[in-house]
DNA sequence: CTTTGGATCGTCT
DNA sequence: GACGATCCAAAGG
């Protein structure tokens, strides 16, 4: 499902990106998964249905969103990991100072959530509703038919495999593409 | 542009 | 009590 959800749209209110990179995280049987180990409090919204936002809370100051994409129990989720900006970039550079070029506002899983507005409040939310903050939305760009790949960031787990695609020559995706 | 180390706190052991 | 699905500033090339 991972590479399928590249070139869909996120939005939280009027701020929307493209996905530009994804990564895709397997359930109880990934060492690397929030899974890893059983359900737990954290957890509990990668366990639930297909098409909900799990947003969890790292390194004591950031927030990450994933989709959430196996059947109910099975815990298989996809964390977005870049966007190329559409709308509402004016919100997006206030919501993050610290950005020098439009390249810096989305391209990591933490800045995303705080160039979008996400966090921990949004935790669970159906992305599909379509009348809700958070959406996930089709405007009929395909995915690229040659993604690139390569191995996932930031875990020290289950390192090498290539659960980890991103859409080839764009100028918005994580630092750790380039 | 690359490398390095600090920040900071919820979660699970 | 340890560590994390990260980001940023600072320093050097």
């Amino acid at each position: 499902v991972a590479p399928r959800l590249l070139n869909l749209l996120l939005a939280c209110g009027p701020r929307v990106g493209r996905i530009v990179e994804v990564e895709a995280y397997r359930g109880e049987e990934d060492p690397a998964s929030h899974a890893f180990g059983g359900p737990s409090r954290r957890n509990a919204t990668m366990y639930g249905p297909a098409g909900h936002l799990y947003v969890y809370f790292t390194y004591g100051m950031h927030y990450c969103a994933n989709v959430v994409c196996g059947k109910e129990g099975l815990a298989e989720a996809v964390l977005v990991r870049a966007l190329a900006p559409v709308a509402g970039l004016g919100e997006m550079w206030d919501a993050r100072p610290t950005a020098r070029r439009e390249r810096d506002l989305c391209s990591g899983p933490a800045k995303l959530c705080q160039a979008l507005g996400i966090s921990g409040a949004h935790d669970g939310l159906d992305l599909l509703a379509g009348s809700g903050e958070v959406r996930l939305l089709d405007d009929g760009t395909p995915p690229p038919r040659r993604p690139a790949v390569g191995r996932r960031i930031g875990i020290s787990r289950a390192v090498d495999l290539p659960w980890r695609w991103w859409v080839p020559n764009n100028e918005h995706v994580s630092v750790g593409c380039r």
